[in-house]
DNA sequence: TAGATTGTTAATCGATTAACAATC
DNA sequence: TAGATTGTTAATCGATTAACAATC
């Protein structure tokens, strides 16, 4: 798997190729052609094989691609064959909602632990797993080998949480406050009103009939 | 404001533009030129000034652009100067945290009720609204002329639900379900465990120090 | 007026798509 | 072998960046 220079675009076409390929898997299918996978994903076939062909050639002349094999190759891609430790700071609504969320331990994503500042919600536990006061973050993720920091806090503390993180050796940071958190490692900003009001903006300038 | 052709990137840009001038203008700021602007957003001033240029003229030569005016027109554009009425289909953890959310409200997204096919929980209310049996979906839709309907449910009821709200009139679909929701409207896919993907993928293929 | 900075056209870059030889 | 479909090179397209005349 030689991963030279991986675009932007094609990284994050990465997890749409795994929910299609898990799709595919379960309803039986071995085998699927690109431009069968192109028709079902509604890309371009040659798109398709120039991504898989980022990592190395998935597929054999003649046959396409063995669904389950493409399926272990593409997971692998994305680190879902190992272990990841997180956590998650800020335990309020979204902290939790996401705490809850099973889909993420099956692939995993193992989130041991919550932190947060309101001493109400000290010590109580989200689904088993502990809410920490946020002053044990740092030795939290030291002695825990942390991997992934989920910020669920406020708009104003979320750059520092980072920082916080960061110096304890945290490897990249999820965050869902509304500002671009800046670091010096991985940092995926999941922008929720940004994508509402795009969906906006759409409903007012889209021709009916537009969207897919 | 002439809307004729805005690429996808840059309709996705304009959600970003306007929380750093919220910001700027918050901070008091009274002017800002594209390349300060770009050097803040970590942007190139010239895209900066082509974006903006999509929707007509908002600067002055050898000034810049006026921090408010420009605000409100990013606003504008984005539809933040009405009100949208939502619902949200689905009342768990995500459903219920999306209700939480203050920001969306004072943005002018008005979440009224949501719906749910657990006994339990309809009838119920979150911050004032009511949990309704998803048997009431359409004419709820109908009655209150809702927008926006958010998708907050099940992956294997996400596309029938799509399928229901848009058959009884909704404009467009705000989708959690780990699914590409396919409709006749507008769709936003927050994909949550995708961008949780890249994330992991990154943390292993990104030298340290690439993000910025 | 001189200086600054936009609006806009032109150049570049990168991503998508097409084409086809390689090969199963 | 013939047919199918990949892997890969080449062509196209669109988005980003540079340049500069217009103008405040």
């Amino acid at each position: 798997m030689k991963t030279n220079k991986v675009s932007e675009a094609v990284i994050r076409r990465l997890p749409r190729y795994y929910r299609y390929l898990v799709q595919l898997a379960q309803q039986g299918d071995e085998r699927i052609s690109s431009s069968e996978l192109s028709a079902i994903m509604g890309l371009n076939a040659s798109q398709i094989r120039q991504d898989f062909n980022c990592f190395g050639g998935f597929g054999q002349q003649g046959y396409g691609y063995h669904v389950k094999s493409l399926l272990r190759e593409i997971a692998a891609i994305l680190t879902l064959d190992h272990t990841h430790p997180a956590i998650i700071v800020g335990a309020g609504n979204i902290g939790q909602a996401l705490m809850y969320f099973e889909g993420f331990e099956k692939q995993g994503f193992d989130f041991r632990a919550l932190f947060d500042v309101n001493p109400e919600l000290v010590g109580k536990r989200i689904r088993g797993r502990e809410i920490f006061h946020v002053d044990r973050l740092e030795s939290y993720i030291r002695d825990n080998e942390i991997e992934i920091g989920v910020i669920a806090a406020r708009r104003s503390a979320a750059q520092a949480l980072a920082d916080r993180m960061v110096s304890a050796g945290i490897k990249g940071i999820w965050n869902f406050a509304p500002l671009d958190v800046q670091s010096s490692v991985p940092v995926e900003n999941v922008h929720l009103s940004d994508s509402l009001f795009v969906l906006a903006f759409k409903l007012s300038n889209m021709e009916a009939g537009e969207e897919q």
